[in-house]
DNA sequence: TCTGAAACGCACTGCCC
DNA sequence: GGGCAGTGCGTTTCAGA
């Protein structure tokens, strides 16, 4: 259980990370195999975890969440309690697609999408800076997306 | 063609979003459908563009792929010549999973996912550095993930 | 581990409302 | 728009090698 990946268990994870929508039989054929060893790695890869899940990816443009931008936090004070409660609440905003932990001096860095800046400054005003203990709120916004994918490199 | 979405529409979206294996049938049974309309609207949605496309979403940790780091890069000279050369190298980059052009200050912020802190030593040190014309480079580390998510709030 | 065959359910189509 | 019924295909299972 949970051994090592070999060549084609790689290979279909490449796939998939590419086009989750690529039938069994597809993949077998790139692989020449037959369906049924593709079906069952897949099901070993989802169970073992490598594969947490499938999703859509949509067009942010479309969907009218063009704005994306980079805020950088730091604290006020560093105790455990106030960096838990900030981890909590910032999960729980539906603007903030990601936020890391981050070592340095700042904090945190967040990435937000929002339709309009004014949207992200409602954002702001009414969310963020409501959590407790932020000191500096550093905002900069993104003029173009060169590359942005959620594949990675194995 | 492309007309606004209705609820129907965006109950889907964000469904497909969190788990794109839910089937129509699954679906429709939320919204008190059958799989047919749901079916043609998932089609539309797809042919429209609002989702580009489907994949498989892998565990970092599992694949050997934990250190996170933000790379800030600022550019020498900025003449358009300089920019698209930079931005074509980057895409071509395997480990950068992000790239986005900045307002202010940065130039450009990446997100590079490695095996290890050597590995993006040796990126940084073989990759990133041989693209011409970067002036500052400042990386720091992820500590840990916070939020992750393709999700789009809509 | 893979192949091949067989069962099942869903994707997908066409017709009706 | 949505419902209903049908067909083909992929998923899923299993015996055998």
């Amino acid at each position: 259980m949970m051994e090592q990946l070999d060549q084609t268990d790689i290979t279909i994870l490449r796939i998939l990370q590419k086009d989750s929508k690529k039938t069994a039989k597809e993949i077998a054929k790139t692989l020449n195999l037959t369906s049924s060893p593709v079906y069952e790695r897949i099901r070993r890869l989802e169970k073992q975890g490598f594969i947490k899940k499938y999703v859509a990816i949509l067009d942010k443009k479309l969907i009218d969440r063009s704005i994306t931008t980079i805020c950088q936090v730091s604290m006020r004070y560093h105790n455990e309690a106030f960096i838990e409660k900030f981890e909590e609440q910032i999960q729980a905003l539906e603007e903030v697609q990601e936020c890391y932990h981050m070592a340095g001096q700042v904090d945190f860095v967040l990435k937000i999408n929002t339709k309009s800046l004014e949207e992200y400054h409602d954002f702001v005003k009414y969310k963020l800076s409501k959590i407790e203990n932020i000191g500096v709120l550093n905002s900069t916004f993104v003029l173009k997306d060169i590359k942005h994918t959620s594949e990675f490199y194995i």
